[in-house]
DNA sequence: GCGAAGGTTAAGGGCAGGTTAACGGAGGGG
DNA sequence: CCCCTCCGTTAACCTGCCCTTAACCTTCGC
């Protein structure tokens, strides 16, 4: 189930979106004001934000803006009555994904809700990087054509190293992905990671996994000297 | 700079497109007719396609579908004249994440085209101090180009220096921001400044990191006097 | 020219990460 | 119902790197 904040100040307006969302079984957390909405974005996760533009205390712009300065990349629709192009300029600059001009068809809000949401968890059904590839639809890891076996916890490894990829991932954000909340003691991840260093390096050049020291891993076909 | 393909078969309006693209640095390939475009879609790596709704041989709807079914998950932003919301949800349904209605503003493209593909990459955060770049996604360091590397410490003073560069920083408030609450030595930090030089300026020109005798230290491209 | 602040160097100890093997539980097949 | 296999965890050990330290040198300010 999906959980999106809408922030915006017309009542009845925010009252028929909440209603048509939920009936798309999307759940809906609610503020009439900027400052309100900033709160409950720092404080909950949300797939989506919709944001008005013209919001009392803090406008939709200004706190978008903050989020991404605070490295808040949750996706945001921007809500407006202003169909100005110089508007959706500035909304984009601020960081904005996407951007529907009132008055707008309760489905095309949805499905751009969907849109976005998807494209941030990642509906892919294949990862990769250089000559690895990680088919999700039929389980199937290969490197340069051979396939590779994994156990359940090394394939959740790899698979959160390949998202992140080229990036790097700190331990402590490797393990909550894996695990979730009851981490085992940390001498696991070593293994685990020493395992799946053996499976995707083993026979092959170049390696893929490196070690940051004193950070996490990244996953990169070329080395960070 | 990115690069897109761009699926469409009005010629002119190709053309226009292309070209206002290449003035935005963004590169642009080109397909007059679906099947075409789906060969260029498998064969080369794209940031964003943008794709026509009707075209010959291969509608932009049913390309989308292909191409997310072979597990392409390239951002698609489809172009079209109509404006009927039943066309639009057919569209998301298919895969796509965007949709612009013809007439449109090449500025307005340029923006989605922006918002789409950063999105997809991850909005890497990165903070600099003229040739030196620090990659906090990727955890990577370059100057002009070549990548450097750094110890956990000095990654750590590295990143203290450029979010004050150009300003200063004391040397307590830069130990503060290192080591917390329990600093070594004060000789620790002559040393990893030291070394910090040694990785940072040591073969370029012109040395980054300033003296600030009796404070402190700077990172700027011209010494402060 | 003197003292203090900063720069340079090398050595050693500790710790993060790598490697290996053994234990134990879960699940499937006989 | 038992056995076998596989997999995750754990502990113990090893290795190499990084931080610290101390000692000495250079530069700067006065």
């Amino acid at each position: 189930m999906l959980s999106v904040l809408l922030v915006e100040d017309d009542q009845d307006l925010a009252d028929t979106i909440i209603e048509y969302l939920e009936l798309e079984q999307i759940s809906c957390h609610y503020a009439s004001n900027g400052v309100a909405g900033l709160h409950l974005a720092e404080e909950n996760r949300y797939d989506v934000l919709l944001l008005d533009l013209n919001l009392p205390r803090l406008d939709g712009l200004t706190l978008c803006r903050k989020l991404r300065d605070q490295g808040d990349d949750t996706p945001v629709l921007m809500l407006t009555a202003r169909d100005e192009l110089d508007d959706k300029l500035d909304g984009f600059r601020a960081g904005t994904d996407d951007y529907l001009v009132k008055p707008f068809e309760l489905q095309e809000l949805v499905v751009r809700i969907f849109a976005l949401s998807r494209r941030r968890s990642g509906e892919a059904k294949k990862l990769s990087c250089a000559d690895l590839e990680m088919n999700l639809q039929n389980h199937t890891i290969t490197r340069q054509g051979t396939s590779i076996k994994l156990s359940p916890i090394g394939w959740k490894l790899l698979e959160v190293l390949l998202r992140a990829s080229p990036g790097a991932v700190s331990r402590q954000e490797l393990m909550e992905k894996v695990w979730g909340d009851d981490l085992p003691d940390s001498n696991s991840l070593k293994v685990h990671i020493f395992n799946l260093r053996k499976a995707v390096d083993g026979s092959f050049e170049p390696p893929l996994v490196h070690t940051i020291t004193g950070h996490g891993f990244a996953l990169s076909a070329d080395k960070p000297v």
